[in-house]
RNA sequence: GGGGGAAUUCCCGAGCGGCCAAAGGGGGCAGACUGUAAAUCUGUUGUCACUGACUUCGGUGGUCCGAAUCCACCUUCCCCCA
């Protein structure tokens, strides 16, 4: 059984600068649960760890692809799996940090083993019939057909699921409710300590959110994104492009928008990230929280690691040490 | 100095006599999420003693059974002529 600790939490909050304190006293090595910094060349943007931060402690699943590459929650899931078993095997322990619920989840589950992968041909002739008149509910009415159950649950307008669950029944002939029935039993040979940083208020957390984009903004995420729209990394179709830091500013390269709107719209689109990670983590009864900050005051990091340390050698190590 | 236009709920913006607490969008808040997830989607958003009542549409006063919508004056802003 691996024992890992995870730190999640809403962007900005501090997870990275908490993780390698963590992973300093722990003996640890940390693995990126990040939807975006798996990318080459998407630094400053995803808020990366730094050369320097990797220097002190080693970070893994970080620049892994590059950013026209296709890659998956399921790719992520059994990935970071094998760094948390290898880790585990040298005598360390894996620290997970980063704010994807989705690849926490998954890795924490082993939930998309029984899946099956994307079906871009099929899926793309679905969408097709989206875009159609009454075209969502056209799809709608094909899923409730073969999967009552998933039709129920999922919105007709999110066509995204809707043609996910259509694309599982093509490819395996089963409903993707009994898929997720069946893969809710599977337990993955994984224990995780998942510890949640928040900020004391939500006024805070956006003010931080703020003061990080203007940084990110100094530091060169204008150089950053042109280079990767140069190379053509920003396309729409790539998952890559979705980021959050390169689609705001691209207007302003393309379209000659002011940096400042791009960096208001930059903010806006982080605040409500924010806002959805919090909601997925929370939802998660499992995860201790602990909050980054005394009336606004940043709590200092080693503090903040103090508080926790020993309940976290206690998960990891039983109660002998 | 003269002429014209505009002021709407947190923001933008529709409404132009009753069906208006007021379309739509943004933002906020809450939620969902099982192979694109930094994505995608849902609900909600004047107040309250909440199947009803009350206070809102720059201000004041008026017309009318009834006004965000009409009239008068005032305030602020924009445009045109000088």
């Amino acid at each position: 059984m691996i024992k890992a600790i995870a730190i999640v939490g809403p962007t900005a909050v501090g997870k990275t600068a908490f993780a390698i304190a963590l992973s300093e006293k722990l003996c640890a090595e940390i693995i990126s649960c990040d939807s975006m910094q798996i990318y080459r060349g998407m630094d400053i943007g995803t808020a990366k760890a730094t050369a320097d931060e990797r220097a002190k402690i080693p970070h893994h699943m970080l620049d892994i692809i590059n950013p026209d590459e296709k890659y998956s929650a399921a790719d992520y899931a059994s990935d970071a799996l094998a760094c948390a078993r290898d880790i585990t095997e040298r005598g360390r322990v894996p620290v997970f940090c980063g704010g994807t619920g989705l690849y926490l989840d998954a890795v924490r589950t082993g939930r998309h083993a029984d899946t099956c992968p994307n079906d871009p041909e099929y899926a793309a002739s679905l969408f097709k019939i989206a875009e159609g008149e009454g075209g969502i509910d056209t799809l709608h009415a094909m899923l409730a057909e073969v999967d009552a159950e998933s039709a129920e649950k999922i919105h007709k307008n999110n066509v995204k699921r809707v043609v996910r669950a259509l694309e599982i029944h093509h490819a395996t002939g089963i409903a993707k409710s009994e898929l997720d029935k069946k893969s809710r039993e599977r337990c993955e040979d994984i224990d995780m300590l998942i510890i949640g940083l928040d900020a004391s208020s939500r006024e805070i957390l956006y003010q931080r959110i703020d003061r990080r984009v203007d940084k990110m903004i100094e530091s060169g995420l204008l150089e950053e994104t042109r280079a990767l729209y140069d190379r053509g990394y920003l396309a729409p179709e790539l998952t890559a492009a979705q980021a959050i830091g390169y689609k705001e500013i691209l207007p302003h390269i393309t379209d000659g928008v002011s940096l400042d709107a791009c960096a208001l719209e930059l903010k806006t689109a982080s605040r409500r990230y924010a806002k959805r990670q919090l909601t997925w983590f929370r939802a998660n009864p499992t995860v201790e929280w602990i909050i980054t900050d005394e009336k606004g005051e940043p709590i200092d990091t080693a503090v903040l690691v103090s508080s926790v340390i020993d309940k976290i050698k206690k998960f990891i190590y039983g109660d002998k040490k």
